[in-house]
DNA sequence: AATGAATGAGAATTCATTCAT
DNA sequence: AATGAATGAATTCTCATTCAT
């Protein structure tokens, strides 16, 4: 699995990345962009890594590890039950999808980045294992392990599904819906 | 909509463009790589199409035109029952994503495009709509509109996060699963 | 062996090149230095060879066949006599690492490169090769085969000693007196 | 001539230095592999040598300093005949050239830099200096003045292109046979 | 002495596009 | 319609060097 906290210097350079990539995807963000937007200089950049895949990682694995510790999480909160579960899930993952402040709607940039690079598939594959397994742990509360598998894997292959279209409709009321018929399954 | 059927010379460029577009995404295809497959060279792709990109919306053009006479159409066919549409709908889909003869997946270049460059949401989102009628349209035989458009709508998200999926993990049981659950919901 | 005659426009990259390359070596020569040279924009150079190595393969190939055709082929030339045919091909072999006009002394480039990137090795070998059997032609016109053999390997690696000590004592006599010796060996 | 002990810290660094330029040149040798091998940071080299060519310089000097001491000094040994002192030379320099642990065969890295870099000229001709003065001294047990020095001047050359043909070839018989062939001079 | 972050100049390479022929 | 040479701007990456701590 191997997702190491960032350090440091790296963090801001990853967080910045982490924007630009999902504003304007990895190939049309180029190394003077993030460079840029750190207030450092391009070759500063490979100082901490060695490529500009490296540093796609390195942003992969931050959201990763974000949706672990922030996302993920609510699943295995044994004091509330698995209605709540579910939605305090889907109220972490719309935070990082939709942003407030701008309006804007993100993608999936792990997924994005995938399907473009396929060096990436690995990394994010153990992200929707993750997710997947977050899913299917609430659902097990209600729906035995056959049910509960197929109900997690139809959920999350419709929330990415959704993310996709709210992002080329710019609505982001595909994932809200989504979101909400995926809690109603547990009832 | 102005889809128009490709010109004879086109035709091939066009043909060979989706090839390598599905094979290695938008970014990765250099305009070299589609002239050497055309057998021409460089110079020469751009009697045809003023640019990359307007060569890339006559592919998605092509594509789009093709799930409506190969694939949407099953849904207008009334002379079979909404479940025999829904089922040749999803045959024919997956014979455009899943290649028999190599065994690899593809996505859906028009979406991984659009997720990548804004310029092709327009054209991308269109696609969706005649996707989202159609489906919608088979629903309505046993849903009311209400229910229909949301079932539609679900079934669209759900499908195509089952794409994605079964590309990231190189597994076509992610289409197929969904497609056998969309049937279902005319049971 | 391989060794192609350079087309029209690559022609003038290559003699270019090569000035450069003796000049200043592999190392110290840009693509921007070369293309300046020719009057081109670097870019323009990959239009005719992939790549710096590449380029410097068609430079090294250019330089094996002008000895084959101008410096070797006195060894084959059965009109004259043996110590005239080493005469000539020292004599041709001279005006290439001596520059006449600038007085400046040239290193074998291909020795140069080969020793410091070794995937210019397999490509020098065919040139020590050739240059190895016309001496060895040449001394067999006197001796038998055994010791032909010992004095062209033994000729070889004085001429190339010599060329090197010329360059780095700026001192041409290096060479001469080495081949006023190896054309001696005759009487 | 200036040629001083490296102090301490700075020793382990030229020696360092020393194999990885033997190994990849010069140029191929970047001042953050010198600083790794030595298990230090890039910058501390700053600490020792003002560049990289200063260190370039030390190394060179370091070689001559164990010619010097280890090679031509057998020329001067007044207890042994000619011949043994032109084979303990001999076998000395063999050491250098051929790693016998590792199998591999070394150059001249003296000769190749300055070949490459001509700021290193001037010390590299120190070396042949001291190297053919050595060689010299030995002949002159047995021939003239005058012949002594074409003799020494020829030896020297030989070497030197037979350790580069060596090099190329991946053969170190082109070495031995050239010193048991110098040695035979004094026959 | 040593660190490690940053510099800044320059390198090779890519690529969509243009255009005279 | 097609060629093929050339463009020019951008891009990733390298690397010797500096310097505050």
């Amino acid at each position: 699995m191997n997702i190491e906290k960032p350090k440091k210097g790296e963090q801001a350079i990853i967080i910045n990345s982490l924007k630009l990539f999902r504003q304007q995807s990895f190939h049309n963000t180029s190394m003077e962009d993030i460079a840029k937007s750190c207030g450092i200089l391009k070759g500063s950049l490979y100082h901490y890594f060695k490529s500009k895949e490296d540093l796609m990682f390195r942003v992969i694995s931050f959201v990763h590890l974000y949706f672990k510790e922030e996302v993920f999480i609510h699943a295995y909160n044994d004091k509330i039950s698995a209605k709540q579960k579910l939605k305090k899930l889907c109220d972490a993952s719309e935070l990082v999808f939709f942003d407030k402040k701008t309006g804007k709607l993100y993608g999936n940039i792990g997924v994005e980045s995938a399907l473009v690079v396929p060096e990436f598939n690995p990394i994010i594959r153990e992200f929707f294992q993750d997710f997947f397994n977050a899913v299917k742990h609430i659902y097990k509360e209600k729906y035995g392990e056959k049910i509960a598998n197929e109900l997690a894997e139809r959920s999350v292959a419709e929330v990415e599904g959704s993310i996709m279209l709210a992002r080329i409709f710019n609505d982001k009321t595909y994932i809200t819906n989504t979101h909400k018929r995926i809690i109603a399954r547990l009832e």
